[in-house]
DNA sequence: CGCTTATTTGACCTCGCTCAATCTGGGTGG
DNA sequence: CCACCCAGATTGAGCGAGGTCAAATAAGCG
């Protein structure tokens, strides 16, 4: 599971068996609890194995802005490793089971194979990446751009981890969250998807979402999926 | 200059002289010229040395985000090391001096020396929590706070490199580049400065910005330091 | 079958955008 | 020294995307 995260390279033995006898806690989350409160140390790094999780960055009046998402597979907080102040908080927004691994025992590891050091920089570059198209899509999109962005963004990184196929994504997100995410109000989330169901482009499930017209969603969000920097 | 960069690290003196070893060739830049561009491999990090830049990403009819601001003492390529296909592009919105090194050589001196590694990888992590920062602003702050955070988190950057002091600092930037930066369009970026001038918070001469009223001013921006990771 | 949480819809308002004109200061050539 | 030019700043008028508030409907779930 966590080798299929070093991605664009291939380990070798030794080092697949070094990352197997980390010492791995896995716990399994109920929906809205906290992993990483957004003040106070963290001394782990984490891996989401199932659900999905978001972090998130909190303001006065109850607003939230969410900063990424992250679906199984994901590694989302490697910036702690040399930044143990978090500016941030996280949280599971479906049920889900993330493993634990301690700072130390990372630190160690890279010591000892730098070639996993290099794997897990890029693995934080590609979450830096897709932070940065967020930050276009909240500067310069408009609501029926940042949500038909986002869902391109979702399909293909679940893709990348099986999850997808189909044209056909589980997509567990109230309107709310992605509210959260997109720099809007749940209102006018729900009355973008109606535009987009209106207009064929999508058809939003009880919990999955299906991509009609991949060129028509593609041309609206200004797709290019080049920053995911998949293979 | 360099190794003011790496920050919150002393480092011994074989790494000080393997750092003043780099081959590192300057380029002075004029205003609006291109430094890495959108496409196209990038086969070398660089360092700002004088004056201003950022990276930007460009839309269909004109429009474009900045994704950051890069002053003196800055890194800001430093996801290239890892992702060599860049996903923006950079360009200098003064005239700047820029020094550039090879990723090779880079390479080997984090090879060498890891500890350097580790110092421009945490930085590479501050620039993100930077960019997380600005996620927010977009997402949940009006012009008026995206105005005020911007210009707390450029004075306590640029002081840390010493080049603000006594509430004041210079600010080249246009309106259009504030627009840019910020999500806005530089008629509504004019309209929200006269408001904070207006209000007493700032005092924005011909290249200076001049800080009136900080409690305000961070008041109207919730802007709360702690991601700038700063000692 | 109630209770709670999420989605949907309507009416109205406002922040920020668009378009266009005017003003300003620094630079340039005569 | 002055007339001219031009990029950037400023201002006005009108509009529209997205927000607010509030109510209705639908969808879990014990």
């Amino acid at each position: 599971m966590i080798r299929k995260l070093g991605g664009a390279h291939r380990f070798s033995e030794a080092e697949q068996s070094a990352i197997k006898k980390l010492p791995i806690s896995a716990r399994t989350l109920s929906p809205q609890q906290d992993i990483v409160l957004e003040n106070g140390p963290s001394t782990q790094c984490c891996i989401i194995l199932d659900g999905w999780t978001c972090c998130y960055q909190s303001f006065e009046a109850g607003r939230r802005q969410i900063l990424s998402l992250h679906v199984p597979g994901d590694l989302p907080d490697l910036q702690s490793l040399h930044l143990p102040d978090p500016d941030f908080g996280m949280i599971a927004l479906t049920q889900a089971r993330v493993a634990f691994v301690p700072h130390a025992n990372l630190h160690r590891l890279i010591e000892r194979f730098p070639a996993i050091g290099t794997a897990l920089w890029r693995e934080a570059q590609v979450s830096a990446a897709i932070q940065r198209s967020w930050l276009s899509s909240l500067g310069r999109r408009d609501a029926r751009g940042r949500l038909a962005h986002l869902f391109c963004e979702l399909y293909l990184r679940l893709e990348a981890v099986g999850l997808a196929g189909g044209d056909i994504f589980p997509m567990p997100l109230r309107q709310t969250d992605l509210a959260d995410a997109l720099g809007l109000t749940p209102v006018h989330v729900n009355r973008t998807l109606k535009e987009l169901r209106i207009a064929d482009l999508i058809n939003l499930q009880i919990r999955k979402l299906e991509i009609l017209d991949w060129p028509g969603l593609r041309a609206a969000g200004e797709f290019n999926p080049q920053y995911l920097h998949l293979k």
